[in-house]
DNA sequence: CGAGGGGTTGTTTTT
DNA sequence: CAACCCCTCG
């Protein structure tokens, strides 16, 4: 490998610049921005140029000669990074292009890939998502007989939410048993076994979930003195966003990336951690000064997104907060309009509030994609769906059930996956019960069958009942085929897929047609791969975000939609009016997080978020009461952040009929 | 051994 | 209000 070392560095001067970032940037912004050596913590509040400052800065950088190639920029999703980095083309020109970004996992994934040898891991291992790891769990915890215990046993899903917290906790499964999941306390046992085995298969497979490439990443710098000094000599300006939902994996690996250059930039706000459900530890961001000496600190406070009334909302809203990470945000901008205060007589009604204010605000010239309604969870926007649907209002929605989830696009992608990985056990048994005539006997001999024989797709030798044998000669016949040009681009993979599985599709759902065009939709995605390899791992890395109804939705009307968000997806985003529905105890905060101290702590960052989303007009609404079946209990107060923001700094709203 | 029916779950948030 | 699981029938 080679590395390049330029001497544009010092040969230019502040004066050479295209950009005048001093101009361009407040006194705090210019002060992360003109310096790069040596690591800085930046305490960026919401709404304070954070993104902004950290384009200029990988600008600058640029523009003072240093090689974009060692540059690295680890934000919370893909999508960030990339726009990030568009920006900064946009601004300086093309070696903008050349900057590494994204997640700490898709980091890992191609980190991996180059030298996972070193500790093992082949470069041609898959990533699993939720969904496959559950698949898998299921398959072991059948083998293993625990699905058939006198009392029930945790479902799959759950048992992937267990172990998951797990490892970004590094706790041992039993403990996390213990505290979230005592209900399960007498399968303790079983699961630590059932968790070995998963461990096993994976190791077997060649296959990483989530949090395993975190965990070899890490193990990868730690253990590997060659993969270490090459990856730290390439990359020697490290920047990572959002470092208050990072957990501690995801620390070290920031420490031991950013340790020998000692050029790391973290940027973060501890009032807006609201990922502690996965191992995300405020702690990381207050640690690190004490970790890199000569740390230096530098607070965004200037808020340029809110009004004044919204951000006096949102501190008062905060000043109240168990921890006490002060924070002084403050704007310049006018006040504006008091944030409404909005009760509702039932959910139905807070729907047609919603639908019909938005309506008015639309006709003030407000366009529709400028609007957001924001939510605790995704379930809550329901009856608002149906309000919108009756009264023709576009929308698209973030959060929640995805696109990649629904059962016909998961079949088609285990096909692709077979031709992929022909040993995909999984995969096999998925796409074997497509079959008639085929269950999870015949579907497993057949897997163990093929396992052993050299000529995985062909499936002419096995013995099934009559009925199945036409069916498994023509999955036979197109596999071989498909395997034939497995070099090709996966759009022409997945259309010999597709005709393959639509009169699969057919039979099997009454609503076909909607489901055809699910397919339309995963093939534009598929376009823009040109191997398997690189799309399926992308598949997994970041689904696609949009539901299926919004994909369904008819691509005219100049793609102005209505937002609707989950709070978590709404992350970092802004918009000029905002809707929180449904601020209700019990709802959010969510019942769930009534347990601990911390756990309400997270609910009220979680509507600090919410709040901070807004430039010029927020409103906060609640039904006066819902009868939840899941708890079977009556949610009827308002939520106990509405009643702890000062009174005064929001406005009542009555609705009539 | 597979298919299909009925009863029974348990519901945050996401890379 | 699904998904999921289990059981019985064909």
């Amino acid at each position: 490998m080679t590395r390049t070392f330029s001497l544009g560095q010092a040969a230019k001067s502040a004066g050479q610049f295209k950009i005048d970032y001093e101009q361009l940037l407040n006194p705090r912004q210019y002060d992360a921005v003109k310096e790069f050596q040596g690591p800085i913590l930046c305490i960026a509040g919401a709404g304070s140029g954070k993104t902004r400052t950290l384009i200029y800065r990988v600008a600058r950088m640029i523009e003072s000669g240093i090689d974009p190639e060692s540059i690295l920029l680890l934000t919370f999703t893909r999508k960030a990074a990339r726009n990030m980095l568009e920006r900064v083309t946009h601004l300086i020109g093309d070696e903008g292009k050349q900057v590494a970004g994204g997640t700490y996992h898709s980091f890992a994934s191609m980190i991996l890939r180059k030298y996972g040898h070193h500790i093992g891991i082949p470069a041609s291992f898959s990533i699993l998502d939720e969904a496959d790891s559950s698949d898998i769990i299921n398959l072991i915890r059948n083998e293993l007989g625990f699905n058939r215990k006198e009392s029930r046993f945790p479902q799959k899903k759950t048992i992937t939410q267990i172990f998951s917290k797990a490892q970004n906790l590094e706790k041992p499964i039993t403990e996390i048993v213990d505290s979230f999941f005592a209900q399960f306390a007498e399968h303790s046992k079983d699961l630590c076994r059932l968790n070995e085995e998963f461990a096993a298969y994976k190791l077997k497979n060649a296959l990483l979930d989530y949090d395993d490439l975190l965990k070899y990443l890490y193990k990868l710098l730690k253990e590997s003195d060659e993969a270490r000094s090459r990856i730290t000599s390439k990359y020697r300006y490290i920047m990572a966003d959002e470092y208050q939902d990072t957990n501690s994996v995801q620390a070290r690996i920031t420490i031991l990336l950013g340790g020998i250059s000692n050029n790391i930039m973290v940027v973060g706000d501890d009032a807006q951690s609201i990922y502690s459900f996965r191992g995300a530890r405020v702690g990381n961001i207050i640690e690190f000064p004490g970790i890199f000496k000569n740390c230096r600190i530098i607070r965004l406070e200037r808020n340029y997104r809110s009004t004044g009334a919204i951000l006096d909302a949102a501190n008062s809203l905060m000043e109240k907060a168990g921890e006490g990470f002060k924070k002084n945000l403050f704007t310049e901008r006018d006040k504006g309009e008091l944030p409404a205060r909005v009760k509702c007589e039932d959910d139905q009604e807070q729907a047609m509030f919603v639908a019909a204010r938005i309506l008015e605000l639309r006709e003030q010239g407000i366009k529709l994609d400028q609007m957001a309604v924001l939510f605790r969870s995704s379930f809550h926007a329901y009856q608002l769906e149906l309000e919108l649907k009756k009264r023709n209002i576009p929308y698209a929605k973030w959060g929640g059930f995805k696109f990649l989830e629904a059962g016909h696009l998961k079949d088609i992608i285990a096909h692709l996956r077979v031709l992929q990985n022909p040993y995909d056990q999984v995969s096999w048994l998925r796409i074997l019960l497509l079959i008639d005539g085929v269950g999870t006997h015949t579907a497993t001999d057949i897997f163990n069958h093929l396992k052993a024989s050299p000529e995985p797709f062909d499936l002419n030798a096995i013995k099934a009942r009559p009925k199945a044998t036409e069916g498994l000669q023509k999955l036979s016949k197109m596999l071989t085929s498909a395997a034939r040009i497995i070099q090709s681009p996966p759009a022409r993979l997945l259309e010999i897929v597709s005709d393959y599985y639509f009169p699969i599709l057919k039979a099997r759902f009454d609503d076909y047609p909607r489901r055809f065009k699910d397919v339309d939709q995963l093939a534009l995605i598929a376009e823009k791969f040109e191997r398997l390899t690189d799309f399926l791992a992308d598949l997994a890395l970041e689904p696609p975000r949009d539901s299926v109804d919004d994909v369904l939705a008819p691509e005219t009307d100049e793609n102005e939609k209505l937002i609707l968000s989950t709070i978590h997806s709404a992350k970092g985003l802004e918009w000029h009016s905002v809707f929180i529905i449904s601020a209700l105890d019990g709802r959010f905060p969510s019942f769930s997080s009534f347990k601990t101290e911390a756990d309400l702590e997270e609910e009220r960052r979680l509507l600090y978020v919410a709040m901070t989303r807004a430039s010029e007009n927020l409103a906060i609404s609640y039904p006066s009461q819902i009868w939840d079946p899941a708890t079977g209990s009556l949610f009827a107060r308002p939520s106990r952040f509405l009643e702890e923001i000062n009174g005064t700094l929001l406005e009542n709203w009555q609705i009539t009929r």
